[in-house]
DNA sequence: AGGTTTATGCAACGCAGTTGCATAATATTT
DNA sequence: AAATATTATGCAACTGCGTTGCATAAACCT
């Protein structure tokens, strides 16, 4: 665990600190997403505000995580699959928000679905988030 | 025009006001979608800051406009069809975000496309934003 | 181990959104 | 139409999220 950790961060060109080995750590335990101030209750407030908005912010530019807008205006973030490469994104899947355990959930095996556009309009990239109970809220 | 929008107030069992007249004047005229901040603008620091943000909030209860969510976090709103009761959205659509003109344009005639989910997950409701180029950017 | 590079923590700031309260405007009653 | 009751407005102050600059500390390289 702890050698995958350092791994991912080495094949990242990420130097490898506590901040990074814990949070990276955190998401890679935790199956869904996580908001900024999740990892800040899970850390215990061991690290700074500035510490952990930094770490998303690189782990998003190397393409470790992706973020996943919802309604409420809490960004939330969850692991990428291994073939994201740096900057380019390819999280072409829908999320699913429960409104049970609040979990946010990447369901990768779910594709997009094909939506119609009027005459006109082009479109290049598609956000869908569906929300209601997941398979353990039920 | 004046005679629409005290109507569509009083319908609403909101009392008439200028603040409140001015912004549903701008959504009327506007056939995009408004964020809190364009309409700052548009009202030319006529109003306090304190006042727009109740005055959407009251749109939003009463079901005269809707919130979209973005990705780039910023909230944006849009006037309901007028079919919208009281509390009860029921704004089946996609919303488009032009990267060109960066307006976003409700679509009301695309329906929402239909998503298979994984066995045991129960989907209530469905958020669609696609982002591409609008009929007038292309 | 030494020097270099990079990350961290702190303090301070900016901005969005909220709340309480006194005043002003709108609605209601007679 | 005037008086009263209700509701909205503007101001000030406050909270919380996110950002930036800078000195220190930790990680990297050879």
């Amino acid at each position: 665990m702890e050698k995958q950790i350092s791994h991912i961060l080495k094949r990242n060109q990420l130097s490898v600190t506590g901040s990074r080995k814990r949070i990276l750590e955190l998401f890679l335990a935790n199956n869904g997403a996580l908001a900024h101030g999740d990892i800040e209750k899970k850390t215990g407030e061991k690290f700074d505000r500035v510490t952990v908005y930094r770490t998303l912010q690189s782990f998003l530019d190397k393409g470790i995580i992706h973020s996943i807008p919802t309604a409420d205006n809490a960004i939330r973030y969850a692991l990428c699959k291994d073939d994201c490469s740096q900057g380019h994104h390819h999280d072409n899947h829908i999320h699913f928000l429960c409104i049970g355990c609040g979990n946010t959930i990447c369901l990768d095996d779910v594709n997009l679905p094909a939506v119609k556009l009027p005459k006109g309009f082009r479109g290049e990239q598609m956000e869908v988030v569906v929300s209601g109970k997941c398979k353990d809220c039920e």
